[in-house]
DNA sequence: CCGTCTATTCAGAAAATTCTGAACAACCAG
DNA sequence: CTGGTTGTTCAGAATTTTCTGAATAGACGG
């Protein structure tokens, strides 16, 4: 890949790293590695990005955690190697997986406590405030099924994408 | 409503308004406004949130454009008054459509773009990048999809939350 | 033990985001 | 037209997030 295509790539998925709740830091460093073969070392890293190696070492850290870069130790190198991992799939998993845990499911515990300490008086609200647990909740179980099987999960998804040739994403 | 259940309603709701894209001063107002019944003018919400009007109108003009806020008329009254949407079902839709828009679509047509001028002499490399571009399409259909048919969506997520009983959401 | 090489941490700097409040605009009544 | 009321805008302040680089720690060979 030559080097203006594979840098466009990078400052690309550094964008969109934001949606997944990534920072643009940890997205670059991720896509530099999803672009590239061979495994990079800290060093290669923030020359290429032009970033701290402080930054960098962060960054790594927290991607190992989210599961979606490993370290590789190569033989005769004292330093440490990062490849990413290549299965897109698992990484969208893991990454909902503890997105749902950290953010979602703490706001919907909040949302019931508020139900349970209101009374009657007010219908017009409390009905408001059950119809938004009422979707949250589904949104809930939606997310626990998905997420419970990842192997069924990935084959629906492929289903649904295969069904129909891909168009220009104009469907709003 | 008793005060302190309101607020905090109102402050859980500002952190969750995060996961949608929603900043916390824009997601406290909507928190207010679904949580009274009485439409609110300017003046009651700036009051009672402690922000100043500037913010608050800003905030307001957002959420009208999100949809999920609407500007109401008092006959004798001057003022302009505001009241929640009361059907989540569609804040939910309007919100995730235009997030697609805004930050999916795009991401998937640079991805796209790379591939187009990426050569085949890196086979691993090249297959990464085409097993994410397929799941990032796999997803944009799952969205059509579920954007394309509010009613049909509404339906298939309550009838998967009414399958199995609530339970605590554990199940990660 | 020392010197070298590398990874990690974290206080403070830099950047980005959010918020404020004063200025202005629009409207109305008198 | 004037004075009063309310909504909007936006430059700069405040806050939050992200990044840097120097300090530190660990690991290894000699």
């Amino acid at each position: 890949m030559d080097p203006d295509t594979r840098s466009e790539f990078v400052e690309s998925w550094g964008s969109m790293g934001v949606m997944w709740g990534i920072n643009r830091s940890m997205a670059r460093i991720h896509a530099l590695l999803l672009a590239t073969r061979e495994p990079l070392g800290l060093e290669e890293i923030t020359e290429e990005l032009g970033m701290s190696r402080g930054n960098a070492s962060m960054c790594l850290k927290d991607l190992r955690h989210w599961g979606v870069v490993r370290r590789v130790n190569l033989t005769g190198e004292r330093r440490d190697f990062y490849i990413a991992e290549d299965d897109p799939w698992s990484m969208l998993f893991r990454i909902a997986t503890q997105r749902k845990k950290r953010e979602f499911d703490p706001a919907v515990t909040a949302l019931q406590k508020v139900l349970a300490t209101t009374g009657e008086e007010d219908d017009l609200v409390r009905e408001r405030l059950e119809d938004l647990e009422e979707m949250l909740r589904a949104m809930d179980r939606l997310l626990q099924r998905f997420l419970a099987n990842e192997g069924a999960s990935r084959g629906m998804l492929k289903f649904l994408s295969a069904q129909v040739p891909y168009r220009s994403k104009k469907g709003e």
